[in-house]
DNA sequence: AAAATGTTTTTTATAGATAATATGCTTTTT
DNA sequence: AAAAAGCATATTATCTATAAAAAACATTTT
């Protein structure tokens, strides 16, 4: 049966929205919440009677009047607003990063979701939407198999990306226009800032990164494109969690090539925007790389292990 | 609970087996034959009984002889050894194929499943592996949408494969080998051997194709590209059904272009094989636009069908 | 009458159950 | 002792059931 944890996200939502009120002021009809919470006004009522019985809101007739300011603790915590799938995909990439799998392994579905504690279905629904990502694969009538972060998939993913980014290079500066410009002068000014404080601040980079290869790839318009930037991201957060040793002077690298990426752009030189995205393409691999190396588990420690 | 589509599939083979023999013979030991029938020994003994229940062989202690030569008749018909993800995947793209959903329509999943006769898990089982073409989107807690082969799709489409294929030419100039010219002279004598025909035999050239871009696709060894491959083959094997309009002439123009290719790969001129793949990307997208749009119905057209 | 609320119906997400199939262990045969 | 066969156990593919959520319909209020 189905978890509440659309119902929760929506109490919590709803709770915020009570809290930007004063006390005592009426919220807005059913139909109008329903649309600020996206969630459908079947939803929204079962909140709002929760909201209700926890003495947070007055339901009478067809008002509905704040009654106190939400507390912390009237909120669900982040684990119940979860659906299961993504819940199993939080898991699922910890095990994988905390070296639960190697490359290789097989995937018992049976006791990998008694171990996540889900049922075999939600588990087979999360591998089966994860295996475009190459990191697992499918052998009909027997089991799943871990493909993993091995060098070759670094190696495989640097070259598509390389391919991608270079060809977005191409798209954005075709539809040069002042949205573009004014994206461009943002993210400089982004850079810039941030080139300041990267003694310290040097963390703030993998959101910064993100942002900027998703504005750049955003050019091209392209869904399979998209699909292989939602796989980058995914690794590349993995990556950083694992991937600590020389984090400042890589960032502070990084930072410096986006910098000449974002300069080309905007000076229309497109040999030397290439030419800089090609650079920062080949330390993003290298760097990739590394870390993969890094994380891998010998296969002969792991063996050791089982005996 | 699971078909027996496996075992059946498993008795047609060792029926195979079993007429390659001369009657009176012995079959190979149970791990023989699950080797070679690509299933476990459960299977295969599964499989042996039904063959001795029927008369085909005679099990005699460890000895299995065979009885009499399989006719059609002993065989399972095709429709019962496919898995239901299989069928499904059958059913769903030649309801796609005759108009039965139009880019952007809802698919509600409990009827479809009712449609196709089989369970919601199993539709959503390959609604999900599907979602990874960009054919259908998955809405969470709502319900899946059709995204459809649109004129977007094609488009996006062929520009990533032309990414690809101009790609795959620079990695396979890259690799020459004594095995790579062996290829080049095989595809060369394939082409003009088609050529020859090409006035009756035009058909013969969708199964070219495939085997001239897989070929060189596979100069790559991309996982990623792979998957982008057997997407582009899908379609293509679908766009080959519908679209019978001008197809000799077509055919003829491709398998001159493949030829130019081929020729430019022999002689390692890596621009004039850029340039000849250009030439054949772009007319494949002309191609495979025009058919796209012959095939749509136009939305007026199907909302009055409805009333 | 338009919008909001109340009520009913449909559809999704997930768990649980079961036959088919695969895997692993034990015994027999060569 | 190695391979094959027999037997027991584990795992997968698939269906069915059910609460949660969405959507559709009916009624009331502004």
């Amino acid at each position: 049966m189905r978890t509440k944890a659309v119902l929760k996200r929506c109490f919590n939502l709803l709770l915020n929205e009570i809290r930007s009120l004063p006390v005592g002021s009426k919220l807005g009809s059913e139909p109008e919440l329903a649309k600020i919470l996206r969630v459908s006004r079947t939803t929204v009522r079962s909140a709002l009677v929760e909201a209700d019985v926890r003495g947070l809101i007055k339901i009478s007739g067809r008002q509905r009047l704040t009654l106190r300011v939400p507390q912390t603790s009237d909120y669900f915590a982040d684990s119940e607003t979860e659906s299961v799938s993504d819940a199993v995909a939080h898991r699922f990439l910890s095990h994988v990063s905390s070296g639960g799998f190697q490359p290789g392994d097989t995937i018992n579905g049976l006791g990998l979701a008694r171990e996540l504690g889900i049922s075999v279905a939600a588990l087979r629904d999360y591998l089966n939407r994860f295996e475009r990502f190459g990191l697992v694969e499918r052998k009909p009538n027997t089991s799943w198999i871990f493909r993993g972060f091995t060098e070759d998939f670094a190696l495989e993913l640097s070259e598509i990306r390389e391919l991608f980014e270079l060809h977005a290079v191409d798209s954005f500066l075709a539809s040069m226009s002042a949205t573009r410009n004014r994206v461009l002068d943002d993210m400089e000014r982004r850079h810039l800032h941030l080139l300041a404080r990267i003694e310290t601040d040097f963390l703030e980079f993998s959101e910064l990164d993100a942002t900027f290869h998703r504005e750049l790839a955003s050019a091209a318009k392209n869904r399979f494109m998209d699909q292989i930037q939602e796989l980058i991201s995914l690794v590349f957060h993995y990556h950083y969690l694992w991937n600590k040793v020389g984090e400042r002077e890589r960032n502070h690298a990084a930072t410096l090539e986006h910098l000449e990426i974002i300069r080309a752009l905007k000076a229309q030189d497109k040999n030397a925007a290439l030419q800089a995205c090609r650079k920062h393409m080949k330390s993003a691999k290298t760097t990739l790389l590394r870390s993969i190396k890094v994380n891998q588990v010998p296969r002969s420690f792991h063996t050791l292990k089982m005996t």
